[in-house]
DNA sequence: ATTTTGTCTACCAAATCTATAGATTATATG
DNA sequence: CATATAATCTATAGATTTGGTAGACAAAAT
């Protein structure tokens, strides 16, 4: 499940792209973007914590990339925000945490899709840059064509 | 994110479906699974009434698969226990809902890939039935081999 | 020194998750 | 019919997470 604390983040992070190296305050985004800016500041300072964003304080200060936008792909800022990728923690490959109540883990059927699922969500996420996702094409395909 | 109550739904189903047909109390699921009895009460219930399970009072009664396990899928599962496989309600394909905040849902760049991420998602649970757990290898992976 | 802008600490309301308790209803069996 | 069995329904409640808000503080530019 993606928060609203991480849609909002990545949002943020997209607008920024737009700047290159330009500071850009979080008032401006907040306006632009239509968010809480009480709610932005606490993102941005996660954001800037985890070397994604870059700040400066006093007149002229702002946010920006603290990486060029093709660095910065959209699995980072989830996790940053989110946390980990994985559905379940017994299934994660960076945050693993066993379940209270699982006697086998290596048995366990559910992990075993699990694992599958967070590789699948890590696949998009891990390989879609602030870069791509700014310059892509995002025509919606019919509904029709997926369901299956 | 995979509730406790989807994964004790999914152990449930997995479970019920060593016994063809022949029922299975709560009790009996809830001891030898390790989930607490009363919970499991409403989540097989949940599963009765999306079609998934039956039931059947009295002596003899308990839980039984409503279909055979192959045509149960962990994607049917999840989204009677969970809701809906999109992280995000804009990037649902059977439960759509525009975000409050969104201004053009087709622009949205975020909606973009996060229907890649509930379309990953949906291509594993939807396709992994009950009885392919049941029967899969699940020897796990040394976890380095997938790490990027 | 003053203004601007980010940073930090604390707090809070609402929703969701994870259950638990107890009464009730349906079914099988003697 | 009486009884035991097992699912079902209603109600409640604690813990955690989410989605914020308020206000003081710190750094930087002018």
């Amino acid at each position: 499940m993606l928060s609203n604390k991480a849609k909002y983040g990545i949002k943020a992070v997209l607008y920024l792209a737009q700047f290159e190296g330009e500071p850009v305050q979080i008032a401006a985004i907040a306006e632009t973007q239509n968010m809480p800016k009480k709610f932005l500041d606490a993102i941005l300072l996660e954001l800037r914590n985890a070397g994604i964003l870059r700040s400066k304080k006093g007149k002229g200060g702002g946010y920006t990339l603290a990486l060029p936008a093709r660095k910065i792909t959209i699995g980072q800022i989830v996790r940053a925000l989110d946390g980990p990728l994985a559905p379940i923690a017994c299934a994660s490959r960076n945050a693993f945490r066993p379940c209270d109540d699982c006697t086998s883990v290596d048995l366990c059927e559910v992990r075993a899709v699990m694992l599958e699922v967070r590789d699948a969500i890590a696949a998009v996420l891990d390989h879609t840059s602030v870069d791509d996702l700014r310059h892509r094409r995002h025509q919606v395909e019919p509904l029709l064509i997926y369901d299956i």
